[in-house]
DNA sequence: AATACAATTCGATATATATCGAAATAATTC
DNA sequence: GAATTATTTCGATATATATCGAATTGTATT
């Protein structure tokens, strides 16, 4: 899909197909037409517009020996569409998303699973955090000491773990602080 | 204006390019994440967000010592409209509309302006008798002598340059055909 | 001040491609 | 069928650029 979309990006990226775009919106053109109009060689415009019809933004028809190429209307129609949000997200599909969380698990583990360090960078320390919170099931209340426990299997500043996963939002705790519990985001 | 549209399309010509604004269509992003996210090197994904930026595709925002980037939802909107048959005729401004014609007069043509022969080939006709119309007057009646007259200046078979004119649409005569006139078309 | 870190800039390299001319192909005219 | 014409294909070249690593710049933390 994003392949698509792409080569159709790369047709309209050059200024001589552009124009040849341009000029078939108004009336169709023999490659000759077309050559004359550009100031380019009949070989070169064959040649861009050989790119235009494979992602079938022009198409050819045959007239005694000329080759009339005319703008295909439908493509036009196509991108209109592409260009909402929704389908502009859905380019990012074939894309390692965790690959951010991933890299800095890497450079602030251990092998066993422990923390290095506590990195004093927010967006580092939010990816450790998204980590860590794994370890507590979903729908179930720790104790504090509970809380304490699991933690110190990744790091021995567990207060200062704890302390930022309530405050990242991951973790939430009743009002007296006695109880805590993984907060139900993705 | 023509450039800045080429210039758009080959900031969105590349899948590296594509992905980075797919993913900041969902959220913003700093560049050493979308570098971990994407297998690129900083330096590369910063490249590339300045080309995007070059076209108001994405902005920066600093935040601490990260640049945190997001998607321009403005531009997204401008290339909407830009589709439209309207704008992308546009497209065409600084083109040689005429060159098509000039070249092939270039080719049948003698120094003083006389037709070394009249081609075979339709749309090469065609550009010759869009010339030669341009010696008749328009809003003027001419006999069949006056108009052989004026087409014996540029070849000598005026029966044949006549019988294409009319042919063609660019004159025409009374239904007894005993007057002709240059056809009011651009 | 000194150190650490993210981002950018710079230089180098490898790949992609726009353009041309020549040759090959396809269709038309004589 | 031979000659002409438009188009396409092919090979060569020059330019653009995606990517990387190293050096530099600008912030933040200690």
């Amino acid at each position: 899909m994003s392949e698509e979309l792409v080569g159709f990006f790369k047709a309209l990226a050059d200024a001589s197909r552009l124009k040849i775009v341009g000029l078939l919106a108004q009336q169709p053109y023999s490659v000759e037409q077309l050559a004359a109009i550009l100031h380019l060689r009949p070989s070169t415009v064959s040649h861009h517009l050989s790119r235009l019809a494979e992602v079938n933004l022009v198409s050819a028809r045959a007239e005694g020996y000329y080759n009339v190429y005319q703008l295909e209307e439908d493509a036009l129609q196509d991108i209109r569409l592409l260009f909402s949000e929704k389908d502009l997200a859905a380019v990012v599909q074939e894309v390692d998303l965790d690959g951010y969380d991933r890299k800095v698990l890497e450079d602030f583990s251990t092998p066993d699973g422990r923390l290095k360090a506590i990195p004093t960078q927010r967006k580092k320390l939010e990816a450790l955090l998204r980590y860590v919170i794994r370890a507590f099931e979903r729908d179930v209340q720790y104790s504090e000491k509970q809380v304490n426990q699991i933690l110190s299997r990744f790091h021995e500043d567990t207060a200062g773990l704890r302390r930022e996963l309530v405050g990242s939002g991951l973790m939430q705790r009743t009002s007296d602080g006695s109880m805590y519990w993984r907060n139900d985001v993705p």
